[in-house]
DNA sequence: CTAATATATGAACAGTTATTCATATATTGA
DNA sequence: TCAATATATGAATAACTGTTCATATATTAG
């Protein structure tokens, strides 16, 4: 409780709590980082990354059935990450911007991740 | 099954199949979201922005018990999102590197999040 | 060595969540 | 309108995870 710290210790912990977040910007990050933090939903940004696709290609390229694919895909959207539109009787999903896309390879760079190519 | 797809979208699925990273680089990237997404880790990292800071400071900053903190810290640590050292009787808990904090700012962004400010 | 302090950790419980299955909705073509 | 196709969704189950509580380990002072 006592702490034997020097007192500049206990200012940068004072600094710290003055500067946290509201717990309102806490919870927005938390939900978009738990939305790309499920593999499942992960494979799908991937495979979005190649642009529009319907929601049996996704299901194809990321793995996992319609049904799944097809919840998954209405996290990814409500928070934000995807969008999708209708066209005919496909209903076709893309990445919302390039944030994500951003978020996903500057974590690869943290992990020493090798994420796939690109284009080809 | 068939899909009305013109052909160039089954290509791209194709595509999307084929630059889908390892199995292993997606857990990789799962756990370190997973790492980020929770709030009261959040939180820590958000209060480790300060610097160094002991485990009981960190609980003070971010909230939560000491053993709660304690729990979280070693998740943290062992995703490589913190590291620890000894100093006396406390352990100093400091950010890793910078990646996270630019993927938290990044996130931010694309939330339109304030985070509170970096310096004052 | 003993007491006090700081941190870590195992077990258990509660809350959360991803998947599956069955079914509902929506679009298209005949 | 009916059949076929694509997607969405509610319920149920199983797996996961964060917190708490009690306790263990480690460091320092005396």
């Amino acid at each position: 409780m006592t702490c034997n710290h020097e007192p500049e210790h206990r200012i940068a912990a004072e600094l710290a709590k003055k500067n946290m977040p509201k717990e309102e910007e806490v919870e927005k990050l938390s939900g978009l980082f738990k939305a790309i933090s499920e593999p499942s939903r992960l494979k799908i940004l991937f495979a979005l990354r190649q642009g529009e696709l319907c929601v049996q290609h996704v299901a194809e390229a990321a793995g996992g059935t319609q049904s799944a694919v097809s919840h998954q895909l209405r996290i990814l959207k409500a928070n934000g990450i995807v969008r999708a539109r209708r066209e005919g009787q496909n209903i076709l999903y893309s990445l919302a911007d390039g944030h994500v896309v951003a978020v996903l390879e500057l974590a690869a760079v943290h992990l020493k991740c090798d994420m796939g190519a690109e284009n080809e």
